[in-house]
DNA sequence: TTCCGACAGTGGGGTCGCAAT
DNA sequence: ATTGCGACCCCACTATCGGAA
């Protein structure tokens, strides 16, 4: 198949909002592949490539079309060929390979049409935005094989990836389906939460009885052993086992040789409280050097799931059984601290001695639920606890996608008593409703004190928005040095003037208390 | 008919590795 | 030695479609 036909389709998937269209073009492209281009072929109409990102970001991509040729010259490049190339840009390294990768990505670019070149600029950047990605193509793999999605589904989760089961299933069909089980050294996609405000309304989701357990602000891993064999991934199935080599000997000696766990690595201090989270990706970002930094900086293994242990297969069983299973192959202070309970009260103050030891809230989870994986589903619940401060907007963004045309956003300052100006702390996005985004780009449009088409527009510092966020982090990049963490607009502050908003000096207060 | 689960989109800050400067 | 880019770790929130209730 030619890319040029991919790249037809992934615009008409785009220019529907149905749903089920957007599955039926989209089975209707899977069947027309070649046997050898299923694979790929849905990786890319998920908005992935198979290989995973290819060491081209928006700069390289870019320069590389501005200096592209106008037209497209030399025949129509093919699935396998754009394959190729593209597994060629990956596999370069050592000086020179900027250069390398961009060679090839101009020749790309010069035998691609316009179509073509924005579904390629796509696919390397990972930002398809055809408004279906794994989730819809799963459907999709369905509809074309003549297969349950549900069992697509459980397939890709257990494979930890689409485009396997999809060459399976439409090559194979049922039969190429069934052969997707858990392996030990093979990952599957981990199980995720979603949130609760509360722990009273977690316990009331989950039926009055829940297990709750510490959530760690650190990094997801899933260890797998067997035997001498121990591998380690990430929450996105990366391979990190030389990156946590505490893990790997832990999984040595524990008592059984097979064992796939789910769990969370994470920097301590000496008296055993949780070091920030940027402190845990220093080491657990770190691939050179590793083992001389792990003495002055472990990385502390805690562990909260089984999905085998005790030489079974555990995904299925509830959880109160699996943590039976982990209890039995782990020690305690290898574990996540839990309790079983039904007291909203006992829960409470489980939530509150969490928070005060310095970790991030708790998970509540269905005692009686499977392991869902690659689900996320509502039998985990994290509790966390958010702070707000009033914050003044300094500048704000143009959108893109579907806030092209509203200013959307925002650059958050706090009042500097000191100066009389303002510290910026931080962007936001996130919170505003449509109606917000029609209004915030009104009235700064009136604020304005530059250019209305730069990208960015400052303003002057007049209006006051309440922004929640989960905790302050030391910053290399703003002038204070301090900036938020997941920050969110709650609503506009009308009431308030600038001269009202919170001060830079509270925002250290916070950081240091 | 209304409700809600699942999904996609829209971006945030920080750290490391590495090539280019 | 420094800088910029790219990959990947953490992530919140809203809108929407279409099946469930």
């Amino acid at each position: 198949m030619l890319l040029a036909e991919l790249a037809e389709v992934s615009r008409a998937v785009a220019a529907t909002p149905a749903r089920l269209e957007k599955i039926a073009r989209l089975a209707d492209a899977l069947g027309r592949l070649a046997p050898d281009e299923r694979a790929v072929g849905a990786s890319w109409l998920a908005g992935d490539l198979p290989g995973g990102r290819v060491g081209i970001g928006a700069a390289t991509l870019r320069a590389a079309l501005e200096a592209a040729p106008p037209e497209r010259s030399g025949p129509g490049l093919t699935v396998a060929e754009v394959d190729a190339a593209l597994r060629r840009i990956a596999a370069v390294a050592g000086p020179g390979s900027g250069a390398a990768r961009r060679r090839e990505l101009d020749a790309l670019l010069a035998r691609a049409g316009n179509p073509e070149r924005r579904f390629l600029a796509a696919l390397v950047l990972g930002e398809l935005r055809q408004g279906a990605l794994e989730g819809v193509l799963a459907d999709a793999v369905a509809k074309a094989a003549g297969l349950p999605a549900a069992e697509v589904r459980r397939a890709a989760m257990l494979a930890g990836a689409l485009p396997p089961v999809a060459e399976a299933a439409l090559s194979e069909g049922a039969a190429g389906l069934a052969r997707f089980r858990l392996r030990v050294g093979e990952p599957v996609s981990p199980m995720l939460a979603q949130t609760a405000a509360d722990v009273d309304e977690a316990l009331r989701a989950l039926g009055g009885e829940a297990a709750l357990e510490w959530k760690l602000d650190g990094a997801r891993i899933q260890a797998h052993r067997d035997g001498e064999a121990v591998r380690v991934f990430s929450r996105s199935l990366r391979d990190v086992t030389a990156a946590v080599p505490e893990v790997v000997a832990l999984l040595r000696a524990a008592p059984e040789p097979r064992l796939v766990l789910d769990g969370e690595a994470i920097a301590l201090r000496a008296d055993g409280t949780p070091e920030p989270f940027q402190v845990t990706m220093r080491r657990f970002g770190r691939k050179l050097d590793v083992e001389r930094l792990a003495p002055e900086l472990p990385l502390t293994a805690f562990f909260f799931d089984a999905l085998v242990a005790g030489g079974a297969e555990l995904l299925a069983r509830p959880e109160r059984e699996r943590w039976a299973a982990l209890a039995r192959a782990i020690p305690a202070e290898r574990r996540v601290p839990r309790l079983v309970t039904r007291d909203p009260a006992e829960a409470r103050a489980f939530l509150e001695d969490a928070l005060a030891r310095g970790q991030e809230g708790v998970v509540a989870k269905a005692l009686d639920a499977p392991y869902e994986a690659g689900r996320r589903g509502a039998a985990w619940l994290k509790v966390k606890r958010a702070h707000t401060l009033d914050l003044v907007v300094l500048a704000a963004e143009w959108g893109s996608g579907r806030r092209r045309g509203w200013l959307s956003n925002l650059h958050l300052g706090a009042r500097d008593p000191a100066s009389g100006g303002f510290v910026m702390l931080g962007k936001t996005f996130k919170g505003m409703t449509d109606a917000m985004l029609a209004w915030q780009t009104d009235r700064l449009k009136a604020l304005a004190t530059g250019p209305l088409d730069a990208w960015q527009v400052p303003v002057r510092p007049e209006l006051v928005v309440e922004v929640a966020f989960d905790g302050i982090q030391s910053s290399p990049r703003y002038p204070g040095g301090l900036a938020l963490r997941f920050a969110r607009v709650k609503r506009y502050r009308e009431d308030k003037r600038p001269e009202d908003a919170d001060t830079i000096e509270t925002v250290r207060g916070l950081y240091g208390g």
